[in-house]
DNA sequence: GTCTATAACCGGATAGAC
DNA sequence: GTCTATCCGGTTATAGAC
């Protein structure tokens, strides 16, 4: 019933590469058929449609992120080091081999108007976890909150920590739209700005 | 041989407010014909290919918003509020009845792999306009540049304004990202960085 | 002369049958 | 794994209405 382990990961490795440099809409089915080598039965066998491939591909793609996002933080030496990892995580992550021109979710989220439940589960994962990981690594970073300000966010952490966290998630979502104008744009800008929010919110 | 004016605008209406909403890819030419009240032939008596109708419309939203922006500039008080009026117009187009979910451009950028030279070519232009007009915005700004520095990069502006300046199309440029991850962002984040900026570059 | 309506062409894409 | 039914989208041709 199932597809082979290994002919899944062919699939996924073909659509990730096709869908997100590509865009979804313009390649074709056969496209990722031909590249993972597989037929088109096969395919069809391990994913119910086009979508349900776009949206295993996102999955996995979302796990590698934070992979790839952890272990910058984990090379990373202070509070201030460990917030700014996220824009070393960018660099690591957009010098794979296969990659998007910018990122897969903004990108999904793009190209569909509104998306189909699946897809649109996987888009709205990858914002989540963004945002409340942002606002947890910026909690150390800010000075620490004055005595007449009670109000909390839902995740726990103070208003000026997911202040400063939204603000980074502004940075990150811009520093990936920036591709779409200057295919080489670097991370230095927002890295820059960063430092700068971080030093103002101390 | 060519079309009527009115018969132009019509199309363009329709073309502007269906591709950019809901996809170019996912707008197939017969629902812009229909929202256009006009046949086949018509259209393709004044635009060659569907293409060329995207190009158009591009070039059309390109001084719509440039209007829109220098409107908000002319409102402003001084030089800081002329810097920060992109934000004004981008709240003021957000909320026209007819307009993208994000931005036209980038929106155009992401969809094509590689586009058209006609597409490329009117998303470069908006990519242009606002990197200089920003850095011109910003070299008011600025602290006055010191006596061994003397890199200038081409539009003549001092390397303190063109960095500011790109820092302001980094936060516009999120911004408008921002809106795939939450339909209803608002400027306020980036208009609050924005202001941290300005202030530590003085 | 500008437009509409209709229909047909053709490449390509999804999906499923064999 | 191949092959094919079916559909859809972009484009063009024809004929006629205002």
């Amino acid at each position: 019933m199932a597809i082979r382990e290994s002919t899944e990961q062919r699939l996924l490795d073909a659509a990730d590469d096709l869908f997100f440099t590509r865009g979804i809409a313009a390649t074709p089915i056969d496209a990722v058929i031909e590249r993972a080598g597989v037929s088109a039965a096969t395919l069809y066998r391990g994913f119910p449609s086009k979508e349900a491939l776009v949206a295993a591909a996102l999955e996995r793609r979302h796990l590698e992120w934070i992979e790839t996002w952890d272990a910058a933080i984990a090379r990373a030496a202070d509070d201030e080091e460990r917030a700014l990892a996220v824009f070393d995580a960018l660099d690591d992550f957009r010098d794979r081999p296969i990659g998007s021109r910018w990122c897969a979710f903004l990108g999904t989220a793009a190209e569909y108007g509104d998306a189909p439940p699946e897809v649109a589960e996987a888009v709205r994962r990858d914002s989540d976890a963004l945002r409340s990981r942002l606002r947890n690594l910026a909690a150390p970073l800010v000075a620490p909150r004055s005595r007449d300000d009670r109000r909390r966010p839902d995740d726990g952490t103070d208003h000026r920590a997911s202040r400063l966290g939204d603000e980074l998630l502004l940075l990150v979502t811009g520093d990936l739209a920036m591709r779409l104008r200057e295919p080489g744009h670097r991370t230095d800008t927002a890295r820059g700005i960063a430092r700068v929010l971080i030093a103002s919110a101390r």
